[in-house]
DNA sequence: GTGGTCTAGACCACG
DNA sequence: GTGGTCTAGACCACT
């Protein structure tokens, strides 16, 4: 379970990273619908962080809808991962609205933003 | 001076709010090189703000090169804008690269990237 | 056996479920007094649960006087249904009062509750 | 502000006891639009309570949109308390819904349950 | 073993 | 002074 991974020494708090990069991995289909996670204990253990700092990504998740919890039994990926899929992509529009709309504001030319968009997205699409 | 604007009851910090509505300023031309500041004080008066967090978000600016101040006499807009004005389209289009990047990982296609952009640039430039 | 039915995804502990399930089944008399229960290591096996869970919901179950325990013959409905009939209709009760004064408080009105009532109590009773 | 009560030997959780509290006096209009609350840690001193835990609390009530804090400046009601209303309205409704049905399903008759409605509602209504 | 709650004590950025 | 984050260590109910 090397996937979840974290910073320290980043100022970003702990748990909000942790919160991100298990949404990611469930968005990207790196963790299934229904697969548990490691356990609270476990993965504070491994990654030498306490306990309470994954307990408060996992409630952070969990009130997501990513994730849920069952009080004894363990943490599991929610199964409406599609959902989820969805308003990450309505998300990700909208900031980009935003962003763009700024860089227009501060000069940035259209054909600066297409070059861009050129190198990320594959030409045959 | 009502240009300089603050929300008190955002959740961004108070200095920072003033850092971008000054920067903003200068770089749209409404507060031009050798303009003097308000002083600290009397902007603090006239937003209702603590002086200490006005004083920071000069220092801030003037570690940005935005303006300089000369103690005693005040604080004033710097006369290099247009490297601000480089600097700060560096930036954005840095930002772009990494929001562009992201949302290529949702599955937001290039078709509706292209979407935005040309409701943002107009058809003609 | 199979109306009894736990549902282990859910938050609620199963032991509880187990509870309410044989509960529920004795007082609408799909459990007859007398009736023996399955054995805690047959239901255990036909639900897929771990027979202490079984186990803590019989002790309950005895402890409510809903069934009875004869060591190494099994368990069995208890006789005095009636009893229990009552008890639960004296919760439902107490239940109410409760909920009900909390409506009255968030400005629920008494026309909006008899119309609820109307739809679940049949006019002609 | 000795409003707000906590009994510290309850099983209830005690941040979810705050949580309801603090609600219900925003609900009833004690605790108006705009009003500071309590800091953290002087609500923590005055119940003798754990900062953490009074923390846990407003972090929840602010998810659910009663409150907003604003770090380094102090924690608010918040100004939407019609629309929190009416939706704490729409819950009870709900609730008893359910709750009749059980009522009805256990014997519990027309009659009773009018019964304890009459004494709630004032005749005179 | 599991998640959930709580205390005690600390550090940070912000005003 | 304020809220926000984190660590360390403890107890609880449930499986």
């Amino acid at each position: 379970m090397g996937v979840i991974a974290v910073d320290t020494r980043s100022r970003r708090p702990i748990y909000e990273q942790l919160v991100e990069s298990i949404r990611k991995n469930v968005l990207r289909g790196m963790l299934s619908p229904g697969e548990q996670l490691p356990s609270v204990r476990s993965l504070a253990g491994e990654l030498t962080i306490n306990p309470n700092t994954i307990q408060k990504a996992y409630v952070e998740l969990e009130r997501q809808g990513v994730i849920y919890s069952l009080p004894g039994r363990g943490s599991f990926i929610s199964e409406n991962v599609s959902v989820l899929a969805k308003s990450n992509r309505d998300k990700h529009m909208a900031v980009l609205r935003e962003q763009l709309a700024a860089a227009h504001e501060a000069n940035v030319t259209r054909a600066e933003v297409l070059g861009i968009i050129n190198s990320i997205w594959e030409e045959n699409q």
